[in-house]
DNA sequence: GCCGTTTTCGGCCCGACTGTTTTCAGTCG
């Protein structure tokens, strides 16, 4: 079994060998391309490749990489990469992890220095060998080893709350400069990327000076990187890259869309610009028809797409995956949106690991506009939440039966259950308990270190189960931290649409699972996901805006997402599983 | 290496900033 992740990194990695080998740029773009083509399939490329479907159908992948997705499935390794291994020691790919440090240069120290790794930079730098090569001078070196450190420590991309909370930060800071008239954040934030790796900050100000000082004077600033006429990039304390772009008010709209990219998304814009004797660079969208350069809008990021006659894309959108089919079909999606969220089906209390008591939660939720949750404590199994047993769930429920009365229809409490998934199989309360239930999710938390066939049969199992309703996390991935453990997530998408079961995108931001392509999937199959929080205390309530995020970058519209429904119709539809 | 209602060959997004190279290459986004 080969996965597409698999096979997406290997493509990847032969990416990463060409470039440093000097090959021709638009060859290695090809690899990336094909990489990104097959991550982000909705079905496994194996399953494609054993119905004998022509792979090459697919946008981005050509007779090679098609071949070599063949060679991948058929024999599970490619003389390719084993014959680019021999070549290029694995290692030297760290040394394009140096800020400053791309191929070319990696490649000259590779090649004259034979320097194969990070310590050997290092040791090469402090010595003072760097700098004899031609184009490195005394500054470069003192530039790599700095750059070492950095390399060493801020490799990870920061969970978009994180950066969510420095981009507040910064944008407090900044709006005491008088002189600026607008001020916008850019890049993968602005995409709503589950991790952000940078941010961008553009701003419109009558005096470039005032606000660089500003940005300079940041509290938590490590180190300016480089200051210019129109850009300057610092570095914070926790390593954390933040560029400042000063643009003219003319410019505005445009240097927006061009910062906020993705660059994939950029590139079949400027492709289709070019076509039509456009040109669009951060200024704005150019008309080059004529020989000269004749400035047609780029104020507002409206203007680009306008001239362009395509929609206004939603940011999370613009991925080059298949926002521009949609636009010439005129089905652009319309994307859901916070609003639209009535109920949350997923969150504890005291009973378990949660921090305040079920009317603590349902007062809390209440405040926040919704008209229905799901209480959903541990089960026995996760001890170490102490977990209900079947008495002490049944105690709860009889709480939640009282509280209901009490609330008089206003606000409706389901009397729901988080069971776990046990590692040899099978739910971790009984049937005659779970059949009590409004409201069952089944998750895996323990044995995720198993084998594909063993995780995927336990999940299958729960899916089967007539009293589950919702698998919750289905991957179990932690955003920058754990790997989603082997299961067949396809199988499970399948079993689930049979057995009319739900998927959860859980909200919270470590996890954000369902991952976007994942929800595509779902979505592709008319499975209904449920987005929530699973809240362990009152704030846990207010994660709900990063699922929705990340439903928006999936695609998914309010008629996808179960909870959009009023109490009445998500009662409804939840009756009528099957 | 991929792609095609201008093309099966000849393109493939575009500009700022830096350092070192005196006219521009490399890197980045």
């Amino acid at each position: 079994m080969t996965t597409n992740t698999q096979i997406a990194d290997v493509l990847d990695e032969i990416g990463d060998l060409l470039e440093f080998q000097g090959t021709n740029a638009f060859r290695i773009r090809a690899y990336r391309n094909g990489a990104r083509a097959i991550r982000e399939l909705p079905e496994p490329i194996s399953a494609m490749a054993e119905r004998g479907d022509d792979l090459t159908k697919l946008a981005g992948i050509g007779k090679s990489v098609a071949e070599k997705c063949h060679e991948l499935i058929d024999t599970g390794e490619l003389k390719q990469l084993v014959e680019l291994r021999k070549q290029v020691p694995h290692s030297v790919l760290d040394l394009l992890r140096v800020p400053g440090m791309g191929p070319k240069k990696a490649a000259m120290l590779f090649n004259e220095l034979k320097i194969k790794d990070l310590d050997e930079l290092k040791e090469a730098c402090e010595q003072g060998r760097v700098r004899a090569l031609k184009g490195f001078g005394e500054k470069t070196e003192q530039q790599i080893l700095a750059g070492i450190e950095v390399a060493a420590a801020a490799n990870t991309r920061m969970l978009w709350a994180d950066a969510d909370d420095v981009a507040r930060s910064l944008l407090a800071h900044l709006k005491a400069v008088k002189s600026i008239q607008r001020m916008e954040l850019a890049g993968s934030y602005r995409r709503g990327k589950e991790t952000v790796g940078d941010l961008d900050i553009l701003v419109v100000a009558d005096d470039h000076q005032p606000v660089m000082d500003r940005f300079g004077a940041y509290e938590d600033l490590a180190t300016v990187i480089g200051r210019g006429e129109t850009k300057m990039s610092i570095r914070l304390k926790n390593g954390f890259q933040v560029d400042l772009r000063v643009v003219p008010a003319e410019s505005f709209g445009a240097a927006l869309q061009y910062f906020t990219g993705s660059k994939e998304h950029n590139v079949v814009l400027r492709g289709r610009a070019r076509q039509q004797g456009l040109k669009i660079n951060e200024y704005g969208i150019f008309d080059v028809s004529s020989g000269k350069e004749v400035y047609l809008g780029g104020a507002e990021e409206r203007d680009i797409y306008d001239q362009l006659k395509l929609p206004l894309f939603p940011p999370e959108m613009r991925e080059n995956r298949r926002e521009f089919e949609w636009a010439e079909q005129g089905e652009l999606p319309r994307l859901i949106e916070l609003g639209d969220i009535r109920g949350d089906l997923h969150m504890h209390t005291t009973a378990t690991d949660g921090k305040a008591s079920l009317r603590e939660m349902i007062e809390a939720a209440r405040s926040r506009g919704l008209q229905y949750i799901a209480i959903t404590d541990h089960s026995q199994r996760v001890s170490m939440a102490r977990g209900l047993d079947p008495q002490r769930l049944r105690d709860q429920w009889a709480e939640i039966d009282d509280l209901n009365e009490e609330l008089d229809g206003k606000f409706l409490v389901l009397k729901g259950i988080e069971c776990d998934i046990l590692e040899k199989g099978g739910m971790d309360l009984p049937d005659d308990v779970l059949e009590e239930a409004d409201w069952v999710l089944a998750s895996v938390h323990y044995g995720q270190q198993q084998s594909r066939k063993q995780i995927t049969e336990r999940i299958l199992g729960a899916v089967e189960n007539p009293h589950v309703d919702c698998i919750a996390h289905p991957t179990g991935r932690l955003v920058n931290r754990r790997e989603p453990y082997e299961v067949d997530l396809d199988s499970v998408l399948h079993a689930a649409k049979e057995h009319g079961k739900w998927m959860e995108l859980n909200a919270s931001p470590e996890r954000l699972d369902l991952h976007d392509v994942n929800c595509a999937a779902a979505q592709n199959l008319g499975i209904p996901i449920v987005i929530s929080t699973d809240a362990h205390s009152v704030l846990g309530l207010d994660q709900m805006r990063y699922g929705v995020l990340q439903a928006r970058r999936g695609g998914l519209r309010k008629e996808d997402v179960a909870n959009t429904r009023t109490a009445k119709d998500f009662l409804k539809l939840l009756r009528s599983r099957n």
